[in-house]
DNA sequence: CGTATTTTTTGGAATGATTATAACTAGCAG
DNA sequence: CTGCTAGTTATAATCATTCCAAAAAATACG
C-alpha cells in the first residue's frame, strides 16, 4: 500500500486531470520550480478551481481530506516557495494566522472578521485618487487596502 | 526593597511628572479603567511624548529600561485593555507581531518591512474616491490602507 | 480606618502558528 | 544507472501571545 503518490495513478485517469497537471507541471517550471509529487498535488489544491484564499492549516486539512500524506513542514514550505516564486502572495489580515491568496492580479480585500473569511475586491472597484509621496529614500513597494466587514 | 510601584516616590517628585501622571489617570478613568500603578506607569511610556508605534516586546523593554517591573502578562493584558477602551489600535502589518499605534485619529500608515517601523499617513493624504459597496448584509467596519516602503 | 469584595498583577505553564534540524528520499543531469 | 542536489519528513525548537491559579492591590462598606 501507500503508493497514492506516485505520478502514474493505479489504472484510470481521466484525461481531464491529466491535462490539468501537465498545465500544473509547466507553470511550476515556468516559475522554477521543479516539479514533485507533493508540489503539485499542493498546487492541483490552488490553483484547480479559480481563485481562492486559504491558510496554511487549511490547505493541510483539506491535503488530508483528499487523501495526500504531506506533512504540516511540506505544506509551509510549499506555501512559502510558491510565494516567493510568484505562484501566491500572502494576505496581512490577521495576526493569529497567514491567507495565501492564489490570485497574483493587483486587487483589494473585504475581511469578514467573524468568519475569517476573504473576498477579492478587483482593483478598479477601488479608486485612489490621492496618495502620499514615500518618505525621502524609501520607495513604494506595495499598497494593500482591507475593508474589514461586520455583520 | 521593592517599593518602586507604590504611588508616592521617595521623595523628590518633579511637578512636571505628577500633573502629567494626575491627566493620565483622568484619562484612563474617562475610558472606565482603573488607575493602577502599572497602568499608568505604561500610560506614561505610551501617551507621554506624542504618538508612537509598538509592539508589546518593545514595550517591555522599555519598561524595563525604565526601571518598572511589570511582567510579560501584564504588556498584553495591558494593551489588549487600552484596545478595547479605545486608547490604542492594534495595527496589521505583519503576521509575526501586534503592532499598537497611540494615535486614534482615522489615519492610514507607511510600513517599512526591513525596519519593522510604521510612520502614520494623515488622513487627509489620501483620498479614496471610488469604494465597492460592501457585499450583501454586511457593513464596513473599517478600511485600513498599509503602503508598505523598501529602500 | 479596617474588612470584605472585586480587579489586577504575576510568574510560569500552555497554546498555536511557524521555522529549524537532521535523516531520508526523490528529481534529474550526465 | 549513478550521483549530486533539492525536496520531504518527523520531530524538536522558537516565538508571540494567552491561560491559570495564587498573591496583591483597589474600591466599597460599615
Amino acid at each position: 500500500m501507500a503508493e497514492q503518490l506516485t505520478r502514474r495513478n493505479t489504472g484510470k485517469n481521466t484525461g481531464k486531470n491529466d491535462a490539468q497537471r501537465a498545465v500544473l507541471a509547466q507553470k511550476l517550471k515556468d516559475h522554477g520550480l521543479r516539479t514533485t509529487a507533493p508540489r503539485l498535488m499542493l498546487a492541483e489544491l490552488l490553483f484547480a478551481d479559480g481563485n481562492r484564499h486559504i491558510t496554511a492549516e487549511a490547505l493541510f486539512s483539506e491535503a488530508r481530506a483528499a487523501g495526500l500524506k504531506v506533512s504540516q513542514a511540506t505544506i509551509y514550505n510549499t506555501l512559502n516557495q510558491f510565494c516567493d516564486a510568484n505562484l501566491l502572495r500572502e494576505v496581512q489580515v490577521d495576526q493569529a494566522r497567514s491567507y495565501f491568496d492564489t490570485n497574483m492580479s493587483d486587487h483589494h480585500h473585504f475581511y469578514v472578521e467573524a468568519e475569517g473569511r476573504l473576498i477579492d475586491i478587483e482593483q478598479d472597484a477601488v479608486a485612489l485618487s490621492k496618495l502620499p509621496d514615500a518618505p525621502d529614500g524609501f520607495a513604494v513597494s506595495g499598497v494593500d487596502i482591507v475593508i474589514r466587514l461586520e455583520k
